[in-house]
RNA sequence: GGGCCGUUAGCUCAGUUGGCCAGAGCGUCUCCCUUACAAGGAGAAGGUCAUCCGUUCGAGCCGGAUACGGCCCACCA
């Protein structure tokens, strides 16, 4: 067995190991049986779009701290790992990479054969990101990792699909979706991003049928006017009941197109229109209205009841393939326009505008417009079939409003069915009854109990942000026309194709009028249960059958497919899985004891950013399908940007591989950074250097971490050689006092404490010093203070009181403090008794932060000193592995002994300051004498040998009204006064008596002005005003000393 | 336009219900390779707490306004 340890502490040397031990005794793994409450965390699982950055390092490290922290509290703690495989964003990657590397398109692969492209990106990546995981110590239990679209995912998404289909909650509707010409999928309001774009309003003159005029329309997107199918004007307009009732007859088309009134149009300013209203400096009073190209127009058409013309392709060029009746081309000219792309037809249309005399004016303007997240390109509102989940719905969005916490959502919390509903229900009750006969929260009402107003959120202002979305949701559009994902499992008869044979599953399908509702009328006996249907209407009278399939009945889809259905092309929104990734991972639907024991999980640590795609959807899921929540605390962390302060992602490029930190840092030094850096901010920035030499990036920030696990391991290295010949002795010892067993002593009674500490005061025969009664306190208020920090999700302050403590209590004083007695056969072994106990319960308490250096720590430990605590004061309950070493409790603390240690402290640094303003060689000692009183005397003789080690110092004399030696500066702390004699420097000391007579000058005027003020002595408490007299007090004797 | 967050030392950030001289790490300066640690030790300098007004005996903290920076939502007439 050696204790010689490296100089410095290498990681390498020390991580894999940790990490073979870890894994090769399944110390991550836990099975729903074992002892302990439930504490579960489900990992937001990563896109495989490409390799973690900074920002998952810290996601990940306090999660790790979380679950190894409960773990050794005694829990039954798991840690779910897992992918997403992210729909659009994989796809759009794989597809650049393909057009880079084989110069092909996506439309150029069969979708089986791209599909498999993509999954071999996904393979790759989510090796590459599970080792990410693994080398950063993430304590996951990897014998369940998961992927969004393995099988017991598939399966769940599945269910939940069926489920929400046969409740009405899903449905088929026809709406302006988010387009992206460029991918050629809809994408959801959260994947649109706005952007300021300099664009031109264009004023377009559309002439009145009765030839009396025209009017004037203002666009940002002339070539949308081919599918204008009214102009409206606001009805307080004055201009407004002359135009009542007429028409306009829109140029190029020559489309008769009413005009119409609504009062949503926007006043110009000249007609009393708001100034502050770009819109209304803009406007020319009268509107547009293209309902199949502009959500509002939409509205607007809805409300008028205005036919929707369709003149794009899905690839953003006119067509008149997709509703553009034929009519229109008889009529008039816009032929010449057709496969030209949007921006081109813009020209085109204001070129003819132009040469026709009827554009009025052109102005610059500077505005937002959406663009997709993925291809960047301008979206386009665009009229399409689409699958909706009715998150509307009370169940779903009302459901997850009233999860929350009470105190963190508004002070005055919206009244049911008034504040927040009237958005709500003018959004969600337009066409979307099909859903009234299921509504009943019957089945879920005991579950509600449980858990309303159980949802908190670290900070708690960011309950709001999920409080205001569920308020102003909107119903989601779930499907996506991607082919990575989960393929929508409706089966549908399309295109007018016949039905082949027509009468199967039990029913007639060649008739085409159906009763209204799901009801499975006509069905084989043996299909109930099975499958769930949908008709739609469809603008021609014919009717399309929606048929969805519950899981597990491949035999039904072979069955419709033969007859000439076939199932949905587009795959689902990517959300859609990950919002079941709490009940998927438990590989519900399956009751498994997985399932019972962790759903509900207990904490969700995330980024805000997702708060509404993906928490929100985790919170509505969970408690639609298991009647519970999916986890009860939401800690949303920090988000890391670069030294810019730009977000860190990928596709800034700007983001950093946690392994290449780990090379130049090590893992734990990278976790305890991540960690201090968690504060309750929004955002940290990370300034990135380049490693010429390696390539690597890397950053002075874990510096930090580094320097403290070099610390770390320097302070064991010394306990370690003094532990080893400590124990040594310590075994000659006991062999005298009937064989107790290895140095822990048996506890008679825990001494009460007295409030002077002697030095002598001991436990079962073994003396301990000021030190040790002190560094035990101090350790008690440290384990209290982490206990606090890590319960409030505070991991910036679980960092600092550790590092605080270690370095700041342990090594700076108790080392240097029980140095002498180390070295004094009689007082070491018991020394380090103390020693090796804090040294245990630190490592315990700091394992979750740095497990790998501490668990390497403490199997040396193990080995030099198996057995450790102080019974009734520290107890170390032995542990093979620290993972599962169990957690500190707190213990007494002893105000006594920190009040007198804390004298000594600034004794001695006033003692070292004097030496270092006289320029005094550390090496010299320096004779000191020391005016004190009685106590204060006392205390100093005691610990006369720490002073003097600390200081560097000898003292000659202690006592009342000692006359300052020749020669001597003079210091003043903790009511004592000291001379250090032998000072060449009297400049030196000058200056500083008359710098601190400045001091002390300045305080006691602050101090008598403010006991002047007759108010303060009236209204302030006593205690302050008491503690000011006090300081008056003491600034007055020492300036009098000073003469 | 609505909402949220931030502005504290040269840099990155703490600062708990208002109450000692506003703190830490890095950087800077001085001294020291002392037997755990130079990735270290001892000490020092450095802040009108963004600005203004208010509440209070007392404000970095509470209230109001302004400026700047960032984020979210809404909005492409």
């Amino acid at each position: 067995m050696s204790t010689e340890l490296p100089k410095a502490y290498d990681p390498r040397s020390v991580e894999a190991e940790a990490l073979r031990v870890w894994n090769d005794e399944k110390l991550f793994h836990a099975e729903p049986g074992d002892p302990g409450d439930p504490y579960a965390v489900v990992i937001p699982p990563p896109n495989v779009t490409a390799a973690l950055h900074l920002g998952h390092a810290l996601n990940n490290t306090l999660q790790d701290v979380l679950v190894r922290w409960r773990r050794m509290a005694g829990d039954n703690a798991i840690w779910l790992p897992g992918t997403d495989h992210a729909g659009i964003a994989t796809q759009t990657v794989v597809e650049k990479r393909v057009l880079a590397e084989q110069g092909k398109r996506r439309t150029e692969f069969a979708r089986d054969e791209f599909v498999k492209l993509i999954q071999a990106w996904k393979d790759e990546y989510e090796a590459r990101i599970t080792e990410q995981l693994k080398t950063m110590g993430c304590s996951c239990d990897w014998d369940r990792q998961a992927f969004t679209m393995d099988a017991p995912r598939a399966l769940a998404v599945r269910e939940a699909f069926y489920r929400l289909f046969k409740d009405g909650l899903i449905y088929r509707g026809k709406r302006l979706v988010n387009w992206d010409p460029a991918t050629q999928t809809a994408l959801a309001d959260d994947e649109v991003e706005m952007e300021e774009v300099d664009g031109h309003f264009y004023y377009l003159q559309y002439p009145l049928t009765d030839g009396t005029g025209h009017v004037t329309v203002a666009t940002t997107r002339p070539e949308t006017m081919l599918g204008d199918t009214a102009v409206a004007i606001n009805p307080k307009d004055p201009r407004a009941a002359a135009l009542r009732g007429k028409s306009v007859r829109l140029p190029i088309v020559n489309r008769v197109i009413p005009i119409i009134e609504d009062d949503y149009v926007v006043l110009p300013v000249e007609l009393g229109g708001d100034e502050k209203d770009p819109k209304a400096v803009f406007a020319s009073g009268f509107l547009k209205v293209t309902p199949a190209h502009d959500p509002n127009d939409y509205d607007l058409g809805q409300r008028h009841k205005l036919p929707m013309i369709n003149v794009l392709a899905p690839d953003g060029t006119i067509s008149d393939q997709h509703g553009w009746p034929r009519e229109d081309f008889d009529a008039g000219d816009a032929g010449f326009l057709l496969g030209l792309d949007r921006f081109e037809a813009r020209k085109a249309v204001v070129e003819w505008f132009r040469q026709n005399k009827l554009l009025e004016e052109v102005k610059p303007y500077r505005h937002s417009v959406g663009h997709s997240y993925r291809s960047h390109v301008p979206i386009e509102p665009y009229l399409s079939d689409q699958w909706y989940c009715k998150v509307t719905d009370d169940r779903l969005a009302g459901a997850a409003l009233r999860a929350m916490s009470r105190e963190q959502s508004d002070s005055n919390p919206p009244e049911r069915g008034t504040g927040a509903s009237p958005v709500q229900q003018s959004r969600s009750d337009k066409g979307e009854d099909r859903s009234a006969e299921t509504h009943g929260r019957g089945a879920h009402a005991t579950g509600e109990a449980a858990w309303q107003g159980q949802l908190k959120f670290f900070p708690a202002r960011y309950a709001k942000t999920f409080q205001s979305w569920h308020e102003n949701i909107r119903d989601w559009c779930i499907s996506r026309q991607l082919w990575w994902g989960h393929r929508i499992p409706v089966w549908s008869r399309s295109g007018g194709k016949p039905i082949e044979p027509a009468t199967f599953l039990g029913r007639d399908w060649s008739r085409d009028s159906w009763p209204e509702g799901f009801a499975a009328e006509g069905l084989r006996s043996d299909l109930a249960g099975k499958i769930e249907f949908q008709s739609v209407q469809n603008a021609d009278g014919s009717t399309t059958h929606f048929i969805c399939v519950k899981p597990g009945h491949r035999e039904i889809e072979l069955e419709l497919e033969q007859a000439g259905f076939t199932q949905d092309p587009d795959v689902l929104d990517t959300w859609f899985s990950s919002g079941l990734w709490p009940l998927s991972t438990l590989n519900w639907p399956q009751q498994t004891p997985e399932l019972a024991k962790w759903n509900p999980s207990h904490t969700l640590c995330t980024a805000r950013e997702i708060i509404t795609l993906w928490v929100s959807r985790m919170v509505m899921f969970n408690l639609y399908f298991r009647g519970c929540l999916p986890f009860s605390e939401v800690v949303i962390h920090a988000m890391i940007q670069d030294g810019e302060g730009r977000k860190m992602s990928k596709s800034l490029g700007n983001g950093v591989d946690p392994l290449d930190i780990i090379s130049s840092h090590g893992s734990d030094a990278m976790r305890f950074t991540l960690a201090s850096m968690a504060t309750n901010t929004q955002d940290v920035r990370m300034p990135v250097e380049r490693d010429a030499a390696t390539g690597k990036n890397t950053s002075p920030k874990f510096d930090i971490g580094r320097n403290f696990c070099n610390k770390l391991w320097n302070a064991v290295r010394f306990a370690m050689m003094n532990l080893s010949v400590a124990s040594a002795e310590k075994g000659q010892r006991d062999e005298g006092t009937k064989g107790r067993s290895g140095g822990a002593s048996p506890s008679s009674s825990p001494q009460s404490l007295s409030p002077s500490v002697p030095q002598s005061l001991t436990i079962d025969g073994s003396r301990w010093s000021l030190a040790d009664h002190w560094i035990l306190s101090r350790f008690n208020r440290t384990v209290a203070a982490c206990d606090e920090a890590l319960s409030n999700y505070r991991f910036d302050q679980y960092a600092k009181t550790c590092y605080d403590f270690f370095w700041g209590d342990f090594c700076d004083w108790y080392l240097e403090a029980i140095k002498p007695a180390m070295r004094d056969p009689q007082r070491a072994p018991q020394t380090a008794d103390v020693l090796a106990a804090v040294l245990d319960g630190s490592l315990r308490l700091m394992h979750p932060m740095i497990p790998f250096i501490t668990e390497t720590i403490w199997w040396k430990l193990n080995d030099v000193r198996p057995q450790r605590g102080l019974p009734g004061r520290l107890e170390c309950p032995p542990a093979r592995r620290l993972i599962k070493a169990a957690w500190p409790k707190v213990g007494a603390f002893d105000e006594a002994a920190e009040q007198i240690f804390a004298k000594l402290q600034d004794v001695v640094a006033a003692l070292r300051n004097l030496r270092n303003e006289h320029k005094v060689d550390p090496r010299r000692t320096v004779s000191v004498t020391i005016n004190a009183s009685g106590e204060q005397a006392r205390q100093i003789l005691e610990n006369r040998e720490m002073i003097e080690l600390l200081a560097t110092c000898k003292i000659e004399k202690v006592g009342e009204a000692l006359p300052p030696p020749e020669r001597s500066a003079r210091a003043a702390a903790a009511g004592v006064e000291m001379f250090v004699s032998g000072l060449a420097d009297e400049a030196a000391e000058q200056q500083r008596v008359a710098k601190r007579r400045d001091e002390l000058t300045r305080q006691v005027t602050q101090l008598r002005g403010r006991l002047a003020n007759e108010s303060y002595a009236r209204k302030a408490p006593p205690h302050l005003v008491k503690q000011t007299q006090d300081q008056l007090a003491d600034a007055e004797a020492e300036l009098a000393k000073l003469g």
